[in-house]
DNA sequence: TCTAAAGTGTAATAGAATAACGTCCCCATG
DNA sequence: CATGGGGACGTTATTCTATTACACTTTAGA
């Protein structure tokens, strides 16, 4: 049995954010990568639940509550740089966007998404990405990225009926 | 090794339409559904080739070229009953549509989509599936969809280079 | 200090999907 | 035969998601 993961139980989520930011800052500094303060609050946004958040839900606080001059491609431009350093993840069948749980080595997780209490679990699994490199194998295709989206129902919100 | 798709190699299409078109008929009467006019073209357009297309291509075939009054809910209505019976699948990473290839019996597909030629290659491999099944056991998590979509270079694309 | 590149602001637009309402037609029932 | 109810489709408007193009600013490095 694994590690129940954070994401969909009860736990201090402020942790969940510090060490996200933390582990970016380090990763930037390490690549000499620019971790704006844009860049960064972005991130905090995203890191602001375990849930896929969208991208007009970002400039909406960022609008709002920042007050801060902001139009969709700033929001956009923001997201492509943390997604192109691995920092947060897409999701494509909710048009959104979450933040990733262990960005120090390049990856594309595998993400369980309660449809009850929104929750995106990360997962990394070789078992599915070698059955799917398997799948590929056989067909003569070369692999360049993985889209791996499972909807469901997550333990927690099973327990809730 | 498994037999090559034939989604990308050359092959008489005009026969996959005919037999997209046939199974749809023979499933739906089988099941009391109504495939309209407007719901065959809309198959028949989707399985103008092995791309996924977009909705709003299959909009704009039938104003220009089929003279027909559509605008975006005619469209998303008929892809709506094709999609809940199996006929066609949605591609989440490309806001798309695809023709299914065995629409006989409920299924998810995992799909293979070349970047280049844009042909997308399904399948239905128990082993991709049930590593999925099996992680999710793992985490408590019961699954209820499965979005697995490969991107990369079929076969094909790669030898022509 | 100067310059090139990277980052951000701004306006406009493209692309994908849905909401809400009205009309028509089929056909099952009386 | 009529009739009324539900499914299918037309129509208009709107929402949500994402990109293009260009201007201005900041930053790092020569």
């Amino acid at each position: 049995m694994t590690i129940p993961p954070l994401a969909c139980q009860p736990h201090d989520h402020r942790h969940c954010i510090e060490q996200a930011l933390a582990e970016a800052e380090t990763l930037c500094a390490r690549q000499g990568l620019r971790l704006t303060a844009l860049r960064r609050r972005v991130l905090e946004l995203v890191w602001q639940s375990h849930k896929p958040l969208g991208a007009y839900d970002i400039l909406a606080v960022l609008s709002e509550q920042d007050g801060r001059r902001a139009a969709p491609p700033t929001v956009y431009r923001a997201l492509d740089f943390l997604l192109e350093h691995g920092l947060v993840h897409r999701i494509a069948s909710l048009n959104a966007f979450v933040g990733c749980d262990h960005p120090a080595h390049a990856h594309q997780g595998q993400f369980f998404i309660c449809r009850q209490c929104h929750a995106a679990i990360e997962l990394e699994r070789s078992a599915i990405s070698d059955s799917i490199l398997d799948s590929a194998r056989g067909l003569g295709f070369r692999v360049e990225g993985q889209t791996v989206e499972v909807v469901g129902l997550c333990a927690r919100c099973q327990d809730a009926r």
